[in-house]
DNA sequence: AATTTAGCTTTCAAATTGCAAGTAAAAACA
DNA sequence: TGTTTTTACTTGCAATTTGAAAGCTAAATT
């Protein structure tokens, strides 16, 4: 079941596979906060429910975004890691942080601040690029472990 | 009904707002095809159904993204159009767009070809700034008229 | 005055989301 | 080596959301 677009709009066919209140969580929590097992994003602060989880993760995998591989000489744990195409969603992410951080806090003055939020204001692009060279530098330790 | 955030997450509250498959895609229609009513809405390639558009206008009314006004003399075509708020949405739309350039090409051929999508390729920033400031500029010769 | 248009609302069916419980296999423990 | 725990799911079902189609009201046009 690949996918079904709307149109031939840009716009329109990055949100028929993004446009959900999950799919760009779930590159998030792998991005930012390094989640990799199934166990891990079931922990999350935003407490996704595990059919819907595994229903994502497959979509995930099937898109191209993610790939699902596991830790040499474990059979068990599945790691979901981040494609190029994966990684490329990075400064979608940050400009979508940086619209929360300037126009959001008035509906939901819980949203976090902090050094990261002010390097994030200081400098979008180079935030931007620190997360992916830092994901980056992670799969590259991952092989040689 | 304001609005419920899942937690603290600049990101993941960006996507509480925005993340469905609608939100965006009536912005987007807004800045880039220049819709402003409820027919223009209905017209549109994503065939977006009445019941639907009517209350995503009205969440996007609620949230601050839009307001809703009318032409003096009409008492009759409501007029949608973006907030500042709205307006910053620009960079996310264009980093979508972007994206789906360079990776769903394969997944969905029918992506549209062009001297715009050139043109934000060449530079991404510009590209975003102009889309802004032609909205901007119709905004500003509305109030004269 | 009659018709058309714009902007919805309502009804109901279908799809999606989500909670809670259950399962299977690998791994850790005693 | 047998038992318990952990990980990664799946299943069943209820609730919410989405969507197609029809209907309705008031303004504008003919």
């Amino acid at each position: 079941m690949p996918q079904d677009f709307r149109c031939d709009c840009p716009f329109t066919s990055a949100l028929d596979i993004l446009g959900d209140k999950w799919m760009l969580v779930i590159v998030k929590q792998m991005l930012v906060e390094g989640k990799e097992t199934f166990k891990d994003f079931t922990e999350s602060d935003e407490a996704i429910a595990t059919n819907i989880l595994s229903t994502k993760l497959k979509l995930l995998e099937e898109v191209g975004i993610i790939i699902k591989t596991k830790r040499p000489g474990n059979k068990k744990t599945n790691l979901y890691l981040l494609t190029d195409m994966g990684l490329a969603l990075t400064p979608i992410l940050v400009e979508l942080a940086t619209w929360s951080d300037s126009h959001l806090r008035g509906l939901n003055p819980s949203i976090v601040e902090g050094e990261a939020m002010e390097s994030m204001r200081r400098d979008k692009a180079a935030f931007a690029s620190a997360l992916e060279q830092n994901y980056r530098a992670k799969l590259a330790s991952m092989v040689y472990e």
